[in-house]
DNA sequence: TTTTTATATTTAGCATTGCTAAGTACATAA
DNA sequence: TTATGTACTTAGCAATGCTAAATATAAAAA
């Protein structure tokens, strides 16, 4: 019914939940996506097709580094992302927007967001 | 530096916080635009090309319903903007969607959020 | 009177990104 | 030999926030 709205609301953090998660450790592709799907309870559900994407992106702004490997006894080999001291950076600043900018939201929304 | 980020991660908001700002009465454009700015403490500074399309959507799916009116001793006629019955079951459940939401992004990034 | 200013709305066009959908590739299991 | 599960790639659409500029009017200033 709303859907559209759910699509919008989800732009511009996907950026920043792919940093945060890869703040640990390098992880591939399909990885992110199970752990994005399990740590939100559901709500970051993604397609291939709009993770992968937002890799690329953070590829090419040098936030991300990438390395092929093919652990032994698995099946494919496996395109690690590894995050870079920039994308550290990025993601101190991305998320302090990400504060601002949901502070905004709730100042506006007062007690109808608890 | 990471504006594209902030004008991201504004959409599929403006919809939900106009309306929660004409719960309470009838107001025109300006005027919202000047509330939003005031209430979120500079973080949804709005400019008119932001606004106007805003209400022209809202208007089209039924949220809200206008009246042109001149209040006396004012400059200009006003366009009055009044949310619907619609109008508020619609912002009930696009509130709901951003909560359901925010608490995603909050349980991915656990203490970066506070 | 004429010009300036403040108020208020409208519109065109761009950039970004999440989505669907489809395709490729390969190793293991049936 | 075929099917399945894992993993990555790509094309193209839809939605919306942004910049920029134009329009209109009445009050205030010159």
């Amino acid at each position: 019914m709303y859907g559209k709205y759910e699509q919008q609301m989800k732009k511009g953090v996907l950026d920043m939940l792919v940093l945060k998660l890869l703040e640990q450790e390098a992880k591939y592709g399909y990885q992110l996506i199970q752990e994005l799907k399990e740590n939100s309870r559901n709500v970051f559900a993604l397609k291939e097709g709009t993770l992968y994407p937002v890799l690329y992106r953070l590829e090419e702004e040098g936030f991300v580094e990438t390395e092929w490997s093919k652990p032994e006894g698995k099946r494919v080999a496996r395109k690690y992302y590894r995050i870079t001291e920039c994308g550290r950076q990025a993601f101190v600043d991305i998320s302090g927007l990400w504060k601002q900018i949901s502070m905004g939201i709730m100042q506006i929304m007062g007690g109808d967001i608890i």
